[in-house]
DNA sequence: GTCTATATAGGGATAGAC
DNA sequence: GTCTATCCCTATATAGAC
């Protein structure tokens, strides 16, 4: 197995369970690799582990979302792109957002560093595509902030309720909305 | 020490690292307790505890935040007593929903049910509010539920940035948002 | 009501065979 | 590259003294 096999399949306990409930017990079994066997891919042990499933994340993120906000499509149609991944990324509200659950216990103080910095990228480009379809400056980066802030809190609620309701209105919603 | 002064040092400890990750080493830390003494307390033990804090954080909802709601004054003041209130619990910003925190990892298994019912409840109480300041049914069920999205996100966006600012603008502007 | 001591399981991590 | 076996530590929980 590739390392970016194993990775694939170790996001999905980070993202159920964060960093301290990410054990090596589920990290094995949702590889079907034996411990040693993580530990061959990954020496620096379950931080390296993580620190992996962020950077992978953190790639996909570039190069979907951040990529789909920089095209020269019409703005819109840049934010329904986004939408759309975004909607797959987290199984129509099924799945949580790994960086939220990785802010919980100790993951905050070992991976702070890496989750801000990609919050703020995301709110940049957001800011420069509202500000490029003509909405002034301050009040991009308000709507970049909203938007980020909608999507994360439709994520919570679908979760706390058990219905991903909220987060599939949220996301069809969402590209008109920032526009009007 | 009572059971309650017990519970109320447990929170932050639920709030910060979650379900899996509030170990009893953090708990009899945070309550200054030895474990035999927890178990005095709790019976039960983790799972009792955790139960417990939802419990008492379930009660003081009911009488802060739904009370506040229900009250004669105007829906605008209900709001904002609503706010500062949610405010002050989260700490501007700096604490975690205990709800969110919860909802990772076995925390959803065993407690998912009282989450649903505490967001359940909120969202009625909202709504009703809102109907009742003259909003029409459907777009009152609507806000009461993006003003849930509009909290819990900002508290995601305020921590993953490390910064209060993005929830300390939310809870100021959200009451007269909501009513507009 | 709190403590010390202890039991049992699971956590993270490593050595070395294949 | 994966395994078995093992290490030490921490986690949850209990027994019984004070």
């Amino acid at each position: 197995m590739s390392r970016e096999q194993a990775i694939r399949q170790l996001i999905p306990v980070f993202r159920r369970y964060g960093y301290e409930g990410a054990t090596l017990s589920r990290l094995s079994m949702a590889t079907g690799l034996g411990r040693s066997s993580l530990y061959h891919h990954f020496r620096g042990g379950k931080e390296e582990m993580a620190a992996a499933v962020l950077e992978y994340v953190g790639q996909w993120f570039e190069t979907t979302i951040l990529a789909a906000l920089r095209t020269r499509d019409e703005p819109l149609e840049r934010l329904r792109v986004m939408c759309e991944n975004l909607n797959e990324f987290y199984q129509q509200g099924q799945e949580n957002c790994l960086l939220n659950a990785i802010t919980f216990g100790e993951g905050n103080d070992l991976f702070h560093r890496q989750i801000e910095q990609m919050l703020k990228i995301w709110l940049d480009e957001l800011a420069r595509l509202l500000l490029e379809a003509g909405i002034p400056a301050e009040i991009a980066k308000h709507r970049a902030q909203e938007a980020i802030i909608l999507i994360q809190g439709a994520l919570v609620l679908a979760r706390g309720l058990g219905n991903t309701a909220p987060f599939e209105e949220m996301i069809a919603s969402l590209p008109e909305r920032l526009l009007a």
